[in-house]
DNA sequence: CGCTGGATTGACTCGGATCAAGTCGAGTGG
DNA sequence: CCACTCGACTTGATCCGAGTCAATCCAGCG
């Protein structure tokens, strides 16, 4: 079976045979969990590392009014907070989207891999670095771009991340992200989201309806959100 | 004299006499930067480390049309990027605000210290964590709080990050961060920053004006802020 | 078959942006 | 010492993007 934890890891360093073995030796005991279900809440002592498998998730956090706010969306082959066992407590839940299948790697086992493995060390902090500069990139968007545009950015940057790791077929992708959650995401209300999509829809751009992010003009799309991939940082330093 | 470097890190984990010595070494060369300075900016390749000794910097992306999103504030005792040599090129800039005193720790060098120092590497990915989070707080506040809610969630969030390393006395900090750089940290228009601004103060929760903020009533502040300092994670664990 | 949670649409409101003048203080040069 | 300038801060008037409130629609499902 593939192993897309493998497959994100490899696109971001080079790794031997013998860290794909170890990964996916360390990944081998995946669990089944329901749709909407908590990995891990605010508050909680942190625990294990998280890799999903299959399916998606959220990280978010509940405001004392009561709105959340989606922080980052996590797809198959994306691992959670490497170090994050240092820390007292989590400071955001991370929750399943649908169903999923995702591994946890006890921090015991991920110290011994990150010491003995460093291709899969240099791999997991590029990863790091990624998510970091996503995080840069959604506060610039939440600051500095208008609510289509933010969509739109969303969007690309959501199916960029998919084709990486070959989830996306064309100009197609599976995603199963509802109004509500995007407009969670995206500080927007799920009506003006659902407002922003019919825009979408009726530029030509693209399409999102239940669970399927169809691109229908790309260009149209990149144009309205101003897109700029240079945040993903695809072309990775070759030397060490 | 004063390493604020160390001191920042001394609170994220406790460090030996060697340790001490050898960041003390690896800082004794700072270099002063005028006001408004890039120490780095988008696209150059990464660099060494850098480390604010004295003054204060901030992280920040221009957006193509031409709009600036402030993504950190940077202030003595900080440091960025620990992995960053890993990625080809910087997806933001990094800027001094007022003259500040910097230092650079080649990547050589910080990679010798957190392999053979133990302790410091902790303390590092301790810091790191906590700008994560700290990030992670700053989305939320642009996705869900109102404005005024958010000017008060940073002053909050600035003040005790600030009381950490000692740079806050009593209800006083000089704070040289301008009107402008505000708005474009917050999402914000000047003109609406210096109308929340006259709000705060007319509440009597504070008062920024001139480089310096004067919190009158903490717990006024706190209320408007709906601050829930959790995200500071300031208990530690205290076992590896 | 009725329930339920998302998606959709319309009418209205409001927070914050925009546009446009000022004001104030620190230099700076005559 | 005063005039000039320049950047940062203030303030008012007006506008618009997005929120709010409230129905309605629709598909999946026990």
């Amino acid at each position: 079976m593939k192993n897309r934890f493998v497959d994100r890891l490899r696109g971001y360093s080079p790794l031997g045979t013998d860290d794909v073995t170890a990964l996916i030796a360390a990944t081998a005991r995946p669990r089944t969990y329901p749709a909407r279900r908590d990995l891990i809440r605010e508050g909680d002592r942190p625990g294990p590392v998280f890799v999903i498998l299959e399916g998606w998730a959220h990280r978010y956090k509940i405001l004392p009014n009561g709105t959340r706010q989606v922080l980052a969306f996590l797809m198959p082959g994306d691992s959670c907070d490497l170090h994050i066992g240092l820390l007292a407590e989590m400071d955001h839940g991370i929750q399943t989207i649908g169903p999923a299948l995702v591994a946890t790697i006890d921090r015991a086992e991920m110290d011994t891999i990150m010491e003995t493995r460093p291709a899969v060390a240099r791999a997991m902090y590029v990863g790091q670095l990624i998510d970091e500069g996503t995080m840069r990139a959604w506060i610039t968007s939440m600051g500095r771009r208008q609510s289509i545009e933010r969509v739109a950015h969303l969007m690309c940057k959501l199916y960029a991340r998919a084709t990486n790791i070959g989830l996306a077929s064309g100009t197609d992708l599976e995603l199963p992200i509802s109004q509500l959650l995007l407009a969670d995401a995206l500080g927007m209300t799920p009506v003006h989201i659902n407002r922003v999509l019919r825009k979408l829809r009726e530029s030509g751009a693209m399409t999102l309806n239940r669970g399927s992010l169809v691109i229908s003009d790309p260009a149209t799309l990149v144009r309205i959100a101003g897109f700029d991939e240079n945040y993903l940082h695809r072309r990775i330093r070759k030397a060490a």
